[in-house]
RNA sequence: GCCCCUAUAGCUCAGUUGGUUAGAGCAGCGGACUCUUAAUCCGCGUGUCCCAGGUUCGAGUCCUGGUGGGGGCACCA
């Protein structure tokens, strides 16, 4: 691939550099005292006033990523970024080693090279807090000129404008090095979701439960509807599985005895992408055991309501246009009477012909191979989870929607099972877990029929593994997952899912292709 | 898999009913400048107009096919 001006233009400045014996890639450590925004703060700290009569300068060692360079003449600004901020720098050419202002800062250093700079805090006589730069090092040469974006405050409004704002998706996600080297408020999302993950981790383990970690390659797949990616291991010589679910694993250790456990990982599942769904995604699955549904319902509204709390300071959540209240209690509603509430049709007790005709008259489209529960799950998904903007429990799902649910203690074929929807979408889904082993494996007999039938998503096999287990014994439980990367997207008020993964999946790059018939795929370059 | 939108300089964008040499700002290059902040001033345009065909005297512009990206549908307990 042949080099824009610029790329060659910021080679020559490296060559330059190491003939002038500056290494532009030094190994040394570069100790810092001060963050730009420590610096700012340290400044502006009115018990050790700087500004004050016989006041000592505050020192300062800083490392950053120089930003935009403004040079006049013998001196110069220019802004250092780093993780916490920016902060202006000031570089005088006869406060700076001899000739190493004219020879080396002003031809051979370009924005993106990160710098390390000692020097004391002043204030400028347009008021900005600033570094008077008594020595500044090379710390890493930038071959490639990040796209130079500038933000300004219009100091009559106060108001803020961007320009030549880098906006371009393709270039965003695929390039994420530069979109969050460009955009703090991208970094801000990703810091927020490793909060919200801490969150979690503490509000689990203070109640004693244990993080575990199953088996992501799995001879068999299951405890969710979804297509698998399958791989092959070489010196077994055997077909494995990506997970799709932890939840069989899990649920055998309650067998096993502990009495809580839960899993953060990455789930797969062999399916089309969308600004909800990417292949592969983060889930949290949670077992308790002598507990049920109900219980997990104020588990969750509980743990919810801390995770808000922790990132906002509040249980108000801005989602879009709409304010979420994620203050316990969330409203409850079972599913008949959301879709009744919806559609004005009242769907228990009826059968699959009439749902599947009420269905019809919706406008759905209806083919023989959809039973009563996917009927249901289909209005339900077109007419009311959309409009189900603040927090919502959906409870008691039709048993056949949910093969490793507990039968509803009191309301004939339904399962005892809740999915919290927020924002219009599914966070959670969680059940009485169902332990008699009997009757799961007359559902996971049913589910292979299903298979067997063409439905590509039923599981076509019975886990025999699983099943022992539940013969020695599950104890009664309640089971719980969470669409971490969903709820990060409700937390952050982010609008795709792409936006709360460091690197979404996208098709490969297509490199230079020289007409020769070689692969046309060459990711990174 | 289907439908719609979209692709022009490193970045953000303009480009007329098809018209001859494709432009602007920022970035970059050369020069001036010791308190600037989209620094300013003087000079310089750096391009596979996403790709491949086609229509035409002539295509960035129109047509067909493809590729990347976005949105929607389908799929997604």
């Amino acid at each position: 691939m042949s080099l824009t001006e610029q790329e060659l233009v910021r080679r020559q400045h490296l060559d330059a550099l190491r003939e002038a014996g500056i290494d532009p890639y030094p190994a040394a450590e570069w100790e810092t005292t001060h963050h730009a925004a420590d610096a700012l703060a340290a400044y502006s700290d009115e018990a050790n006033d700087p500004e004050a009569e016989g006041t000592e300068p505050i020192q300062v060692r800083i490392a950053g990523r120089m930003q935009t360079k403004r040079v006049m003449g013998k001196a110069a600004f220019f802004h250092v970024a780093d993780e916490s901020g920016t902060i202006q720098v000031y570089a005088r050419r006869d406060d700076l080693e001899d000739g190493w202002y004219n020879a080396v800062f002003k031809k051979l250093l370009d924005p993106g090279d990160w710098l390390g700079i000692e020097g004391t805090l002043f204030r400028t006589r347009m008021g900005e807090v600033s570094v008077h730069a008594s020595r500044i090092v090379l710390l890493s040469k930038s071959l490639k000129p990040l796209p130079v974006e500038k933000t300004v405050t219009d100091e009559e409004t106060g108001e803020t404008r961007t320009f030549n704002e880098v906006t371009d998706p393709d270039f965003r996600y695929r390039q994420r090095y530069a979109d969050l080297a460009l955009h703090p408020e991208v970094r801000d999302v990703f810091k927020k979701r490793a909060r919200m993950l801490r969150t979690i981790r503490d509000f689990l383990d203070s109640r004693d439960y244990v993080e575990v970690e199953t088996p992501a390659l799995q001879p068999l797949y299951g405890g969710a509807a979804a297509r698998p990616f399958t791989t092959h291991h070489n010196a077994l010589d055997m077909p494995l599985f990506l997970r799709i679910a932890d939840e069989l694993y899990l649920k055998r250790l309650l067998v096993g005895g502990f009495e809580g456990v839960y899993e953060i990982a990455k789930d797969f599942r062999n399916e089309g992408l969308s600004r909800f769904h990417n292949p592969e995604f983060t889930m949290l699955e949670l077992y308790v055991a002598f507990r049920d549904y109900d219980w997990m319902m104020r588990l969750v509204e509980s743990m919810l309501e801390r995770i808000a709390t922790d990132l906002h300071g509040t249980t108000d959540v801005t989602w879009g246009e709409h304010t979420l209240s994620f203050a316990a209690p969330f409203r409850r509603l079972p599913i008949f009477e959301a879709i009744a509430d919806k559609t004005g049709h009242h769907l228990r007790g009826k059968t699959r012909d009439e749902v599947a005709e009420i269905a019809r008259q919706l406008g759905l489209e209806v083919d023989g191979s959809m039973g009563l529960g996917k009927l249901i799950d289909e209005i339900f998904g077109e007419f009311v989870e959309p409009h189900l903007i603040q927090p919502t429990f959906i409870t008691d799902y039709p048993v056949e929607l949910s093969p490793l649910a507990k039968r509803h203690r009191t309301e004939e074929g339904l399962v005892e099972r809740f999915e919290l929807i927020a924002g219009g979408k599914e966070l959670c889904n969680a059940f009485s877990e169902l332990n008699d082993p009997l009757d799961q494996r007359q559902r996971f007999e049913d589910q292979v029929t299903l298979a067997k039938e063409g439905d590509d998503e039923a599981t076509n096999t019975v886990d025999e593994d699983y099943l022992r287990a539940l013969e020695y014994g599950m104890p009664p439980a309640a089971g719980l997952g969470v669409g971490i990367d969903r709820l990060a997207m409700v937390m952050t008020n982010q609008p795709s899912i792409r936006d709360v993964l460091l690197f979404p999946l996208l098709r490969p790059e297509t490199g230079e292709q020289p007409d020769n018939g070689e692969s046309p795929l060459a990711p990174y370059m």
